[in-house]
RNA sequence: GGAGGGAUGCGAGAGUGGCCGAAUCGGACGGUCUCGAAAACCGUUGUGUCCAUAGGGCACCGUGGGUUCAAAUCCCACUCCCUCCGCCA
């Protein structure tokens, strides 16, 4: 969400946001509504004043004169009942329209409408060379007893996956790898609600174009989070924080569920897009500096290259296009990492600062040194998203008898072995 | 699932129809005092929105409706929290 007072100063800033994101949306009638909006308010504002006057009249009336009062303040009441439902219904379209209002994006970001305008900035490591036919991680794992498919999908239906044996406790080792990491890095380890209500779904941006792309429990009034950033946000909202609370550090940790109704039989096979998925969440909240938040997109983006340093996987940083990073974003960084059986980089990692578009949303401020109160800044970023990453692991590391060489900076988490 | 209790400002907590955007205490901030600090004393201290130079209007006491000339206060529904019983990982 963008400020309106900034919508109304700045309506071709906002114009042009709208034109490099291809949202669908008509700046002009905002602005039109808008106004509508306020001219209602203040008539609405001037006629409860007036009733106000009336009330305070009234306890020192007499019997004439209160009946007189009643008769005016009945009048005004079948007015103000009118009015209020003018301004209801302009609030309510005004909300819709602010709720797709992207934000602006960040004047250095490559302009295009989609991922094939991606700009990659930075290339790390190599692809690993075998002297073998190395397998897909599918086959390894299948060879390996480390996962079920169809028998997985024979209770949860397409892209459904179970883990088996050593590939289990090579999963936890990169989720406790992650939160170990990060917590030397003076984040707070969390784990929060995939089961949630949808107020922190509207707060965190999700909502309302992400609606179909979630899982909803009608029955509950709740849906499935497809990310821990979802309940990150929300822990936060409504609250106004002291200014020595800041940044606000976590390491947070879910199960994340997607329908991927927008990627019907793309990447079916395996372990690359699944509904239900475990993430290590990298969140940040700190005080509304534009220079205070590209800090901290530095270092997450450089906790996410870490890791992938320290797993020794082949990637790449990618500067994402305006059509691409979504309307909240400010910035976004994509990391993408090798996957030998695809021949190429796939989205392993996202980084993302949104200034205080998420934090209006869900409205989370905090109070300033100098007594002001303000929108925050949100940023996150993935730490380890598995079994994506792990997929990549397997694949990167297997040996010509399919074995799984593990990566130095996982062996503690897995009894020192060197193999799986 | 059954029975009860509750939701008020930064925190605790008063307020059961007009004098309440809200007592009091605590916290925080500023000041006096002091070599400095503590204590004591004095003062300040909610958010949003609109018009505006100053300043002012309006809204907000969990959320949404209703009653009334008038609602934090009465009524209804919902959400959340707590206690006890039952069930249960």
């Amino acid at each position: 969400m963008l400020d309106k007072r900034f919508i109304r100063d700045n309506p071709d800033v906002v114009k042009e946001a709208v034109r490099l994101k291809g949202v669908d949306l008509d700046v002009d009638e905002l602005l039109a509504v808008d106004e509508t909006s306020r001219k209602l308010q203040q008539e609405l504002d001037q006629r409860q004043a007036r009733r106000k006057a009336l009330s305070k009249e009234f306890a020192n009336a007499d019997a004439a004169k209160r009946e007189q009062l009643r008769a005016e303040s009945n009048e005004l009441d079948r007015q103000l009942k009118q009015i209020r439902e003018a301004v209801d219904e302009t609030t309510t379209r005004l909300n819709e329209l602010l709720l797709i209002t992207p934000n602006i994006p960040w004047d250095q970001a490559p302009v295009g409408f989609d991922e094939s305008d991606n700009v990659a900035i930075k290339t790390w490591g190599q692809k690993p060379e075998f002297d073998f036919s190395p397998l897909d991680h599918v086959e390894l794992a299948e060879k390996r007893g480390w996962a079920e498919f169809a028998r997985a999908r024979k209770v949860a239906g397409e892209r459904a996956y179970a883990l088996s044996g050593d590939l289990v406790l090579l999963e936890r080792a990169l989720h406790s790898y992650a939160l170990d990491l990060l917590s030397g890095k003076g984040f707070t380890p969390i784990s929060v609600p995939a089961l949630v209500k949808e107020g922190p779904l509207v707060g965190s941006g999700m909502f309302p174009k992400g609606r179909e792309e979630t899982y909803e429990l009608p029955a509950d009034n709740a849906f499935l989070a497809g990310t821990a950033e979802v309940a990150l946000v929300g822990l936060h909202s409504g609250e106004i924080l002291d200014k020595d609370r800041l940044p606000i550090l976590y390491a947070g940790i879910s199960p994340c569920f997607r329908r991927e109704v927008g990627s019907a039989s793309r990447d079916v096979r395996g372990l690359l897009r699944v509904h239900q998925f475990e993430k290590v969440e990298q969140f940040v909240i700190c005080e509304a500096d534009p220079e205070e938040s590209a800090r901290w997109h530095a270092e997450l983006l450089g906790s996410a290259e870490q890791i992938l340093q320290d797993l020794g996987l082949h990637y790449e940083v990618v500067e994402c296009a305006t059509g691409d990073m979504g309307l909240g974003k400010f910035r976004m960084n994509d990391i993408n990492t090798w996957f030998p059986s695809l021949n190429m980089l796939r989205e392993t990692h996202s980084c993302s600062t949104l200034h205080d578009w998420q934090a209006r949303r869900a409205n989370l401020r905090y109070r300033d040194t100098d007594g002001k109160v303000r929108f925050v800044h949100t940023l996150n970023n993935t730490a380890v998203a598995t079994p994506r990453l792990l997929a990549a692991v397997i694949e990167n590391y297997q040996t010509k008898d399919h074995e799984v060489r593990i990566p130095q900076v996982l062996r503690p988490y897995l009894g020192n072995r060197e193999t799986i």
